[in-house]
DNA sequence: TATTGTTATACTCTATAACTATA
DNA sequence: TATAGTTATAGAGTATAACAATA
């Protein structure tokens, strides 16, 4: 049977470690930002696809998935969502007949108004412990380990 | 019926969003991670049980709740299957009779050692284009957004 | 009355494989 | 042969509510 053990030496305390506190500043920035766009019925997925559709008109699924980090079998279920409500549009690529570009509607460039401004309402509630600069240098360090 | 829009102004590209940053972060980490642990039987959640068990043996439930950012209904499940495994106990708290201190046996110990070594690897590479200082600065950062 | 742990449930997110239509 | 999108499925993660035992 085991006994438990006592104390061992502790190198790396959890609260000092770069990848749990990344893990928990995400967790909370999702359950944060899931409730705050609850009631306009959206949640993160399809707010940063809508946002792409709206930004980057001329995107496909394909690279909307490597932009998000996401299977392409999850793009097709997001992109349906969206497409149901009326916010994104899948057209045609005259250049290449198995993709489809990803527009947001103008009710989705106005969902995504209401969106941006109740997100950027959390996030400053969030972030507010840190300047514009700070800010600015944890974008530029998460830039570097984001997209390896 | 719906057109789709032309480009609107953008005046945040979600590559300098520093949320987007932080999510993709994340989930880069966690699917590295996950993937990494797997062979040991481990994922990222139990692991940080597992670590907690190790480095604060006298925490309870609640506490490692709070500090991971679960639900105690979670923590049930996860310190459920580390004891199945034989790699943390529960032990009777004397001085409250409703709360299970959580602590690492040997097994988990030992377990715990392997998993941190194949992680620490996984970090290495996944951080590769960060200093030391960078890692410092990233880490004090995210201290500031994680625990509020 | 309030708290700790537990059970139950529903939904979201992630990972994988197989298929189709086009290239 | 390879790629874009789709369908299907299983497992992991998250959120809530209700309950028993104990404080």
């Amino acid at each position: 049977m085991s006994e438990a053990m006592e104390l061992p030496a502790q190198d790396t305390p959890l609260r000092d470690n770069v990848d749990f506190l990344l893990a928990r500043a995400s967790a909370l920035l999702s359950s944060t930002l899931n409730a705050t766009l609850a009631p306009l019925g959206l949640r993160m997925r399809p707010f940063a696809i809508l946002a792409l559709a709206a930004f980057e008109p001329k995107m496909n699924q394909r690279e909307i998935a490597e932009y998000l980090r996401l299977d392409p079998s999850q793009v097709v279920t997001l992109v349906d969502g969206l497409e149901s409500q009326g916010w994104v549009q899948r057209l045609p690529d005259p250049r290449d007949r198995r993709t489809n570009l990803v527009a947001a509607t103008a009710e989705g460039l106005d969902r995504l108004e209401q969106a941006r401004a109740v997100t950027r309402e959390a996030e400053d509630r969030l972030h507010s412990d840190l300047t514009a600069e700070d800010l600015q240098t944890l974008a530029s360090l998460l830039r570097r380990i984001a997209f390896i």
